[in-house]
DNA sequence: GCATGCTAAGCAAGCGCTTAGCGCGCGTCC
DNA sequence: GGACGCGCGCTAAGCGCTTGCTTAGCATGC
């Protein structure tokens, strides 16, 4: 059994509201209350609200980057790896879309220095996709005119599902990851 | 020479306020010295700062289902049609990123009213690209297991562009706009 | 008997929105 | 055609409330 510190509890709570409503509308009180503290618990564990955020922003793009890089390392064939890419991404997207939505529609609430701490995150994860095209461009078997354009619009697919998805909806993650996947081979595979 | 409102003032004022900084994020104040005036002119045209959201997005929902429709009408290829319709859907969200920008992630910000309202336009906008694939399967041009989930994608392609797109930066709308109707043709055709 | 983890209370600043009233352009009248 | 008055578009001031964050202090475990 793991235990839960009041720290993360505050995370788990920011995570909550921050999702629900956006960071700017969300108040410290309002966290502190969904994790049973009073307001100034949060300062106790935390410097400031956007340190809050900054926390769940970086461990979200850790995550996400973490994801691409195992699913490209997953198979030698290039067609292959892009399915289990663009399958994998889109996945970690549905299963955490409230961290993916504070990650992606939070960003410019972060400090510049932290901006572009995870700004470093986010070029890595599309360069991990561009390396993955011209990959299967060189073996003869993808035929990518636009190589990060491309790139940019498989992760597009994952990426824009933070904006709506939601768990016991009418299309589970699985589903929706295994459309784009194939979405995706249409896209890039050569004929 | 058209005449620019006061009303009107305020309007670009928001959008360009609300699009840089989010709802929640912007005051009254900010919306009414942008455009120029005091705090409380806002409240001589406007009801609130809800309100005022509300009027950008329908405007914005408008135009959108509009284009939408026009390149529907804009051919009788099915291919052509999908390749005229992901183009022109792009490209408005790239020419239009600050007020699709508040479409898309201030949706949530409107009152339930008000959110059922353009609700119906967004349905819309989802049928007209469904009936398009569907019309290009039944000709049997088009190759489409999942119709729903399929013109979800090739729309979101378009409406994740208002994260990150800004005039002026290495690549253009219609570059972008191009990019996406050559992957859309490349998902959907049948071979 | 003291550090640790928390809370009650509150501060200064800023929020959406209201109220009371000012100035100016325009139609009206002698 | 000049004086008048009225309504429209706007502003100065501010109200009640909430915000992020701080401070002082208390209970608990070692």
């Amino acid at each position: 059994m793991t235990t839960i510190t009041a720290r993360e509890r505050l995370i788990n709570a920011a995570v909550e509201a921050f999702a629900e409503k956006g960071f700017a509308a969300t108040t410290t009180r309002d966290i502190a209350s969904r994790a049973g503290m009073s307001p100034a618990a949060v300062y106790v564990h935390h410097d400031s609200k956007e340190s809050l955020l900054f926390t769940v922003s970086l461990q979200g793009h850790r995550n996400a980057l973490d994801i691409i890089n195992r699913a490209a390392a997953a198979s030698t064939d290039p067609v292959e790896r892009i399915r289990i890419m663009v399958y994998e991404f889109s996945l970690w997207h549905a299963m955490h879309s409230r961290v993916g939505r504070i990650v992606q529609w939070e960003y410019h609430a972060l400090t510049p220095e932290h901006r572009a701490e995870v700004a470093a995150f986010r070029r890595s994860i599309e360069k991990t996709m561009q390396d993955a095209l011209t990959d299967g461009v060189e073996h003869g078997v993808l035929d990518v005119a636009d190589i990060p354009g491309t790139a940019f619009s498989l992760l597009s697919l994952g990426v824009d599902l933070v904006r709506w998805f939601e768990p016991g909806g009418s299309r589970s993650g699985a589903e929706l990851a295994t459309l784009h996947a194939d979405l995706a081979v249409r896209m890039t595979s050569a004929r």
